[in-house]
DNA sequence: GCTTCATTTGCAACATTGTTGCATATAACA
DNA sequence: TGTTATATGCAACAATGTTGCAAATGAAGC
């Protein structure tokens, strides 16, 4: 599915910004960082511009923001290429050396059973190590 | 175990700070930001003073950083009053309410099966939703 | 295609979390 | 008590994010 199409679907002013990050996800495998995005989209929009279209996406439930750590934020798209909304409650994978994240779409959280009178709503998995092109690297 | 004693196994200086961060967190009963346990500490420490601390804690096995969200980061002691070192691989709960962070230390992390090539050697489970206090609550 | 208007964008400023360099202060040991 | 490696404070900087306000623009109707 489309860049346009998915901004249409969920209501949304078509602007170049959102376009491009849509755009920037799709043809990425993995998560993006916001400089990693900006980057992709030629360095001309605005750092503020980009934390709102990005805020716009999040609640729109197009994308989904990955906290692997404090100082890696990485976003990815909700939606396949096919336009199928992906399973969310999927486990992350940060790789040390080269800090990659990658979703693990195959990988779902588990449930986790917790205290009487606390109400779990989200659960988030971060597994951190060392990814496929990083494992076989003699350090 | 007091703090004194903790610091001396780990042959690290007994420093005001040091000694200050590990009493806060063992008086608290919850994980604490970088706020909460300067304000502990009377607030007459330097930030980059705690940072270099908390550093010197984390690197020695002493406390722990939990990453509950990008701009919502705790630290707590690994070792219980008792001086036996906790589990560490056990899941977090973060209230979305009142912000709080609870080391669940009887939710065990389970073990995730990671792709062909991966080494996966730590993992992350931050649950979140509403604690105990705030779930009765009407908002 | 043009007008209108709500929405988006850019700029300036600020907040939080963290790091680095360098000079000074201090804990630990002999 | 003196020596020395280590800790601390200050200034500066980096990354991630937010807010206010004025100017630009997308979308919808005519």
């Amino acid at each position: 599915m489309n860049a346009t199409t998915l901004l249409h679907r969920h209501k949304l002013k078509k602007t170049p910004v959102r376009l491009g990050i849509i755009n920037a996800l799709q043809q990425s495998g993995t998560p993006l960082a916001e400089g990693d995005i900006r980057k992709a989209l030629g360095d001309i929009y605005d750092r503020v511009t980009f934390y709102r279209s990005i805020q716009t996406l999040l609640l729109s439930g197009i994308v989904h923001r990955i906290v692997a750590d404090n100082t890696t934020i990485r976003y990815a798209l909700k939606y396949n290429t096919d336009g199928n909304k992906r399973k969310t409650d999927h486990a992350h994978f940060f790789c040390r050396r080269c800090n990659t994240v990658v979703c693990l779409n195959e990988v779902s959280t588990r449930k986790y059973k917790v205290p009487e009178g606390f109400i779990a709503e989200q659960c988030e998995v971060i597994i951190k190590g060392l990814c496929n092109k990083c494992s076989g690297i003699n350090e």
